[in-house]
DNA sequence: AAGGAGATCAACCGCCGTATT
DNA sequence: AAATACGGCGGTTGATCTCCT
């Protein structure tokens, strides 16, 4: 019964950094004869090396449409606001950055994004506990039914995706949502930064205003008054801002700055909180963005 | 210049859901 | 229906690089 052997039990496998030998041989392969099987791939191409070990460097390295370097503003804010939502599922927040992989993001929230949060006493475990928590919470059989259809072939969206965006109840209305769980999700970072607000000391409230501003933008209505609000808040509390907090606030002016440009290209100057938050296609795999409801 | 500490990131490990026999 | 492999995912590790003293 079953399959034949897993590659994983042969012996004398390499472990360890590829080499540009084994790269070439592997881009060479894929590019002739595609990836095919990753199990019988090695030894066609002539590598000493698991599948596992070659789709991995094929996924994370080796594929022609991976974009390095530093990530940019926008696309640390799209993480950021789809971590609050789904939390540690990598792969779903990829789909979302169609050209870095989930390694990569992975990599760059645990090194960048998560100490920046935290210095700013915002506390991304919490946040994924709580993505968690909301996914858990929903109907699976709701969640499946509303995202039937809408889902992209090469999507990694399950239950917890489908239960956050397909969450409404009967009628599954995923726009809304969607913004529901998005709204949530962002709530989270202005209650980490009221609690801070009220409960540290001043120095601790000087460093929440620019995570205050972030999620109170991202969660209030205007479009027009979010850089107002932004600047109020932090001339408020940033009478002490100094050195490392003025890093902070200028970056988060930056991806404010871009929140901004990008609510105003897509809206009105009236919007509710929900349709500021959470374009709904927004958090759906990228195919599924372009089909329409 | 040298050594240590911290940061970065490619790669591995183990688990899980799905497909196959 | 059960057993097993496969592909994919998230967590973690360890080698290397960079910065600081």
């Amino acid at each position: 019964m079953g399959r034949s052997p897993c590659c994983e039990k042969e012996a004398g496998l390499k472990k360890g950094p590829w080499t540009p030998e084994e790269d070439q041989k592997l881009l060479a392969y894929i590019e002739q004869h595609g990836h095919g099987c990753w199990r019988s791939l090695p030894t066609k191409a002539g590598l000493r090396r698991c599948g596992k070990s070659c789709r991995l460097r094929w996924t994370n390295y080796l594929r022609p449409d991976i974009k390095r370097g530093k990530f940019t503003l926008q696309e640390e804010q799209t993480i950021i606001q789809l971590h609050a939502l789904l939390g540690n599922r990598w792969s779903a927040i990829a789909t979302h950055l169609p050209k870095r992989t989930d390694n990569e993001i992975k990599n760059y929230w645990n090194t960048h994004l998560k100490k920046r949060l935290t210095k700013m006493g915002i506390d991304p475990a919490r946040l994924a506990r709580e993505a968690k928590l909301r996914a858990l919470a929903s109907p699976p059989a709701t969640a499946t039914a509303a995202l039937s259809g809408v889902d992209s072939p090469t999507s990694t969206l399950s239950f917890s995706e489908s239960a956050l965006f397909g969450a409404g109840g009967a009628a599954p209305d995923i726009h809304s949502a969607a913004r529901a769980a998005a709204v949530q999700a962002l709530q989270s970072y202005g209650e980490a930064c009221q609690e801070h607000h009220f409960g540290g000391g001043a120095a601790a409230e000087t460093s929440f205003a620019g995570a205050g501003a972030l999620a109170g933008v991202l969660l209030d209505c205007s479009v027009t008054g979010a850089d107002q609000r932004f600047a109020a808040r932090t001339e408020a509390g940033s009478g002490e801002l100094q050195g490392e907090d003025d890093d902070d606030k200028g970056y988060w002016n930056s991806i404010l700055n871009m929140v901004n440009s990008s609510m105003s290209s897509s809206s009105s100057s009236s919007l509710t909180s929900s349709e500021v938050v959470a374009d709904p296609e927004m958090f759906l795999p990228t195919a599924a963005a372009a089909t329409q409801f």
